[in-house]
DNA sequence: CCGGATCCACTGGGATACTG
DNA sequence: CAGTATCCCAGTGGATCCGG
């Protein structure tokens, strides 16, 4: 960490990654690589399609993801990580770990509080 | 990434950085050990006492920082990371890493956009 | 099947003024 | 010096309906 902060840019990648679905979407086509609008909103519980169309939309934006269009009836787009996509996966996975290590962490905390009373 | 997205911890991670001066706050105290709340407003352009204060508490209240209050006039409080909160180190490395190659990345897509015409 | 258009609630961030 | 208290605005996320 021997960046001034004037020319720090954690903020680019924070953006990328923010937004309520965007974590499970990439996770989800991380794992399986490539998958329709419909399968990935079936496997999302609780997204709208008009959630699920924006954050695929600015990802897309990004250049993190790919979609592809078969002009049929009726329609089918398909959704996949681009290679420039993937080398967000180490940060992915660094933030499950930490974030599954800080569960624990809060939970600890929960209960010497208890213990105070 | 061999993690099924229902035991997904990123949010958790994303959730602490998330926050417009927190990887700025965090950057500057890794960097130099201990502030206080002035040189730290100082420090960081444009924030103001109630937005810097709030990123401050939410910090803290995650463990991700430490609050020392001198009780002497004038007041003197002095912030720096706590041992837990260096674990996020390398996320932040990690992102401010990528960062620079998705700022490169996005200027090259524009070159090539203004050749289009 | 996919997604655009509208309308709406909520909250994150900010300007400003005040206090021990 | 450090922090609260108010008031405000814009953006995000969501419910719902319509269309190719």
């Amino acid at each position: 960490m021997d960046k001034v902060p004037e020319e720090c840019r954690v903020e680019d990648a924070l953006g990328i990654l923010v937004g309520k679905w965007k974590p499970i979407i990439l996770l989800h086509l991380l794992q399986e690589g490539t998958k329709r609008f419909s399968d990935l909103k079936r496997s999302m519980p609780g997204v709208t399609q008009k959630m699920l169309t924006k954050q695929l939309r600015e990802l897309e934006e990004e250049d993190i993801i790919q979609r592809v269009v078969y002009p049929q009836v009726p329609p089918k787009v398909e959704y996949s990580i681009t290679e420039y996509g993937r080398s967000l996966e180490p940060i992915l996975e660094a933030m499950h770990e930490w974030g599954t290590k800080h569960t624990a962490h809060k939970q600890e905390k929960q209960i010497n509080q208890i213990k105070q009373n």
